[in-house]
DNA sequence: ACATCGCTATATCGGTTCGATATACTGAAC
DNA sequence: GTTCAGTATATCGAACCGATATAGCGATGT
């Protein structure tokens, strides 16, 4: 799972894993308190895999031999300027050895498949990083996910309906409430797909990898 | 977490390894799907921190009525050493072993430990757990797990609340359900805390370990 | 002047949990 | 009378978590 949020960040763009982590927390916030202990094995046997090529100190696009892993202090006032600026909201800061990575074809191939296949259609998070990256899918395998997603809370909440007997206060609050939560991403969902069936397929098309998913 | 979870379901009654997966599924909803692979070794590591003792097909306790085909009541102690020295000789041919587990005096003390102090409060499921089994805890140490929680999430909320710029339809509808289901936790949260505040003390006092927690 | 705190950044360790799979018995349906 | 679904325990490798170590750097404070 955190594979697939991985190689979905990098098809944005180049990242390192501690600017991967604070973008699964603060932007998705799915995958809220991933640890580094998951990230960077991750990172590492993406990297394995050959999913992702990591590269040290984020060099320009074309073969930009790797600088040297400090910054010179005694810089132009103007390049030191620059190099603030871009720290802002480029994620691509100088400091110590940082090993940013980019996504591969090989990587593209895997996110397409973990996308559509790959995941466990039960749990939450899962399904939602899905959508997350839904702009990735082809409009029918969207719908196909909304839908099975659909169905399968509509199914739990049925068979939680009535088993509400013998628990005290407390327990019986929690699954009231979470029974709640439920109901609630039905009707969630309800719009998502009405919007989805809305919108003519052709104007999504573009961004999908239509061809590539069987 | 596993563990505060089948203690907790032991302190009501003895349970197999099956039983309280069926429980935690469908009674708690919570832990929908935990597997077998994480309850075996679960079990094994309580009984090894002598928090659980097993027996094999053990009788119900008192107060527990019980549909079952009526075991031999095998309640007393030279009954379950006699188990256990059958077993020893005997590979159990006829019936496929059901390991029936006990809470100890120690997993008692174990399980009201995980319950104040364990456990993540960050974590949704880990809180969720503690509150069902909320009537174990003495009246502040309840009204402190519902504030806590409720100040995590008002903390959560504002720090999510302007991060929804650069992302598609499908991200941005992610993070606003998500945001919308931490609104109503929230409010979830004040009815608790209203009524628990509303609840004088000493009516539940009795069903608590009080003096027990540290 | 420098000490300390907090943030960025990578990495590893032990323990827990997951998902899949194997095994075996029972009862009901067909 | 054989297949099918449910009950029940167990194990394996891989994934994941939480804590911890290390280290550079910026700001803040005394």
């Amino acid at each position: 799972m955190l594979d697939m949020a991985i190689l979905g960040l990098l098809e944005e763009r180049d990242l390192h894993g501690y600017e991967i982590r604070r973008q699964l927390r603060d932007n998705l916030g799915i995958l809220a308190n991933v640890s580094f202990g998951s990230i960077y094995p991750a990172l590492t046997r993406l990297e394995k895999s050959r999913a992702v090529v990591a590269t040290e100190e984020s060099a320009p696009r074309d073969g930009t031999p790797s600088s040297l892993p400090a910054p010179p202090p005694t810089g132009s006032l103007s390049g030191e300027l620059a190099v603030l600026r871009a720290r802002r909201h480029s994620p691509a800061r100088s400091r110590r050895g940082k090993k940013v990575y980019r996504i591969t074809e090989l990587g593209r191939k895997l996110f397409a498949e973990l996308l559509s296949e790959g995941g466990n259609v039960e749990d939450a998070r899962s399904f939602s990083l899905r959508l997350a990256f839904a702009r990735h899918l082809a409009p029918q395998a969207r719908l196909s996910l909304l839908e099975h997603r659909r169905a399968l809370l509509v199914q739990r909440l049925a068979e939680t309906a009535d088993t509400n007997v013998d628990l005290d206060v407390y327990a019986r609050s929690v699954v009231q409430h979470t029974a709640d939560g439920v109901a609630q991403d039905i009707t969630w969902l309800d719009h998502l797909i009405a919007a989805e069936r809305a919108t003519p397929q052709s104007v999504s098309a573009e961004l999908t990898y239509e061809g590539d998913i069987r």
